[in-house]
RNA sequence: GGAGGGGUUCCCGAGUGGUCAAAGGGAACAGACUGUAAAUCUGUCGGCCAAGCCUUCGAAGGUUCAAAUCCUUCCCCCUCCA
């Protein structure tokens, strides 16, 4: 029924949308007006490691993606990649995984979609597991499927060509990686994939393999890997500048007012849900003067905490925000301790107790830089006591807080 | 099968007998400045009621007044040749 409503032009400006690729656009046209003529849905695919079920922002970039398709009437497919991730690692760099169990799998795939559905409509997603079909292919089947590819084409990927020129180890099983991936878009018959720029060549395994099994060849669009809160690297856990879609709803709407105001407008292409001519609107605003590019930042943090927690809570969370941070002030729900101490305590070690610092050294330390205040007074003295009676609020720097209650 | 390179504090990485809790960079944390912006500047960055002491340089032994540094054995990683 959108998929009526919207015109090819107006689909297109949609789908294109933040995206780096689409490979192609010919194509890609192509299959719109089929599938507006037959009212027959594209096929929309999109890979996902089962092993990660901690989904950040970065993974949200492609889900909005997926999402634009649904909110087109398109058809989504959400692949877990759980025989994949059953055998290994492709990136050669992290140690070698462990075989994921079939309960695990599942349990992973449950944590997924309690996730995803954050974005996705969940009565319109469908969720595939390539195990489906990779599980029944034999050794002829794989090896059949090793022949339709050579390793010049094998190395022309940019990361093998790499390590290939430096003389750095290739495994086999990471070629096979591609050539499997491809595989699930021969399997489903995929009319589009969607991943990361970095997916870009296992993207187009697809297309060489649909070609030679006589399947017309999906279309990629690859979306750009979203930078991290350091606005350099990419988002990822690993290097812990990312915002997790689980994460409390303080913690979201913070994090995002935390970016520079480069990287605000580069997460409101590829994240938020207004139109590009409403963010044009807000950039204009910001060098006429007329908007202070710290409103737009917060317009920005409400949207993506509504999106994972609800208005409300986006509401509560800059109310708390502002209070803190702004203002200097406690936040409401702070951390409490009930100590049963009777003596008069050293105040490292109460720092310590309270698991504010994670050690006596480290107490000193932040005593000794003035970050340390009881009920709101600075101390400056590392031999500080504190008495055991009735409670203090203890603050360690601007943001960590605790109250404790002796007894 | 053969030859060679390497394992240092959260990460990268210097250090080849004392001056080493170990350079430098990154990350992180604190303070200043702010919009908790970003950037920048300053400082901190193993532990301990602490001008001292204790524990750390892949593991275990040994030499020495003194070992991250020297010796022995072991474990692990990597590269090249076949």
């Amino acid at each position: 029924m959108d998929c009526d409503m919207a015109s090819i032009e107006e689909q297109l400006e949609l789908i294109e949308r933040g995206a780096v690729d689409c490979i192609s656009r010919e194509e890609l046209v192509k299959k719109l007006k089929k599938s507006q003529e037959t009212g027959i849905p594209l096929k929309v695919k999109a890979g996902f490691d089962p092993t990660a079920p901690d989904l950040h922002l970065g993974h949200t970039v492609l889900l909005q993606k997926l999402k634009h398709f649904q909110d087109l009437g398109h058809d989504i497919y959400f692949l877990i990649g759980d025989f994949t991730g059953m055998i290994g690692d492709p990136t050669g760099k992290s140690d070698t995984r462990k075989a994921l169990t079939v309960e695990e799998v599942a349990e992973n795939a449950e944590s997924y979609k309690a996730q995803v559905f954050k974005i996705l409509d969940q009565e319109k997603t469908r969720v595939v597991f390539n195990s489906t079909w990779l599980g029944k292919l034999s050794s002829y089947d794989m090896i059949k499927l090793a022949s339709e590819l050579t390793v010049a084409r094998m190395l022309e990927r940019d990361d093998f060509k790499k390590r290939f020129d430096s003389g750095k180890p290739i495994s086999i099983h990471e070629f096979l990686y591609p050539l499997i991936q491809g595989f699930d878009s021969v399997a489903m018959e995929a009319d589009v994939e969607l991943g990361g720029t970095d997916q870009l060549f296992n993207l187009l395994m697809g297309r060489d393999l649909q070609r030679s099994r006589g399947q017309e060849p999906q279309i990629v669009l690859t979306m750009p890997l979203l930078e991290g809160l350091d606005g350099v690297n990419k988002m990822s856990k690993s290097l812990g500048n990312y915002i997790g879609i689980t994460e409390s709803a303080d913690n979201v709407y913070g994090k995002v007012l935390s970016i520079s105001d480069d990287l605000m407008f580069r997460y409101y292409e590829l994240l938020s849900d207004l139109s590009r001519s409403e963010i044009g609107e807000l950039k204009e605003k910001m060098e006429v003067g007329s908007l202070h590019p710290k409103e737009i930042k917060k317009q920005l943090a409400r949207e993506l905490t509504a999106r994972f927690h609800s208005s409300e809570a986006a509401l509560v969370a800059e109310v708390g925000f502002e209070k803190v941070f702004t203002k200097g002030g406690v936040p409401d729900d702070i951390p409490e301790m009930v100590s049963s101490a009777t003596e008069e305590i050293w105040l490292p070690q109460l720092l310590v107790d309270s698991g504010l610092v994670k050690s006596t050294s480290d107490g000193r330390r932040m005593i000794k830089q003035n970050a340390v205040s009881i009920d709101g007074e600075k101390i400056t003295d590392m031999n500080s006591v504190v008495q055991p009676e009735g409670e203090v609020l203890i603050k360690v720097g601007k943001r960590r807080f605790c109250k404790v209650i002796f007894k």
